[in-house]
DNA sequence: AGGTTGACCTGGACGC
DNA sequence: TGCGTCCAGGTCAACC
């Protein structure tokens, strides 16, 4: 599933591929991966790439030409989505959906998703999706006064891309374990030092993620079709039932209506809040 | 308003 | 072998 780190990793791949480059054709075999008008992205042909960037797990290509404004396209790769890089003689992989040939470069950008979650979307400043702070290159401070005091269990805070974007099931979970918080806690009743705890665990797996190339758990690869590295520094993701490093049993339950793989040993639930006891000093 | 559930979609794992 | 069922989860919509 492509997260954050994923979605990092493709873009400094497609960087030297296209930036400066003219479009010189686009297919579009299945309009239904395009939010919108298929047919417009099919008209970016004569376009050229000014600059590829990411927020979250959004893909965001900026396309120029003489006389007209800017064009924005978006590729969100939703679980199975993979952008690879063939020569056009490779024969086209099923569940391909969308091609792009760039003047110059041999190979063409190839578009595919087994399960169709992800798509393409021409946007504008006003239909930008609304997006929180990059969870990478936001600095930490910003990170960490977007997440004081908001209400919600971390879990759902943490994967609401409103919020904080770039974080999915995995590097969540992986995030919650490092910083030794239980993803049932309210974000808001964290203390100060474990928050700031949790700032910087999101920052060391997606940095240690970006390093070795993502994770590769099902789907996800490269644009050279390269797996990441990052499958075996998992702590928890996908490790329920095994024995964590304190020799707790790691744990899956369904939290916020996902998969959440957690040690109850090393993430205590928070206690309740502090009240009178009935049966203190006499 | 926070939380849960279902829909979307396909492949893979599993049980009979 | 082959069929049915369930599960994976990013995002959005609908609901409690």
């Amino acid at each position: 599933m492509p997260e954050l780190p994923e979605v990092e990793t493709i873009v400094r791949g497609l960087k030297p591929e296209i930036t400066g480059r003219r479009l010189t054709f686009v297919a579009v075999h299945t309009p239904s991966v395009v939010r919108g008008d298929a047919r417009a992205v099919e008209k970016l042909r004569g376009r050229t790439v000014k600059t590829i960037s990411r927020h979250g797990k959004s893909v965001f290509i900026e396309l120029v030409s003489a006389g007209s404004p800017l064009a924005t396209l978006r590729v969100h790769l939703g679980m199975t989505g993979q952008l690879l890089f063939e020569t056009a003689d490779v024969a086209l992989a099923r569940h391909t959906h969308v091609l792009f040939r760039f003047e110059g470069n041999p190979r063409e950008l190839r578009f595919r998703d087994i399960r169709r979650f992800g798509c393409l979307e021409l946007v504008t400043p006003k239909t930008r999706p609304n997006l929180g702070p990059d969870a990478w290159q936001s600095p930490p401070e910003v990170i960490f006064e977007t997440l004081r005091g908001r209400a919600g269990m971390a879990k759902a805070a943490l994967l609401d891309q409103t919020l904080l974007a770039g974080l999915g099931n995995i590097y969540v979970d992986e995030a919650l374990f490092r910083s030794g918080i239980h993803p049932r806690t309210p974000l808001g009743r964290l203390p100060l030092p474990k928050l700031r705890a949790l700032c910087d665990a999101i920052r060391l797996v997606l940095g240690e993620s970006i390093e070795l190339g993502g994770t590769s758990f099902r789907n996800y690869v490269d644009i050279e079709g390269g797996r990441g590295g990052f499958k075996g520094r998992l702590r928890v993701y996908g490790k329920h039932g095994s024995r964590c490093r304190c020799g707790d049993i790691i744990r899956r339950d369904v939290v916020a209506g996902r998969g959440t793989h957690f040690c109850p040993s090393c993430q205590p639930r928070l206690r309740s809040p502090s009240r009178p006891s009935a049966r203190s000093t006499p």
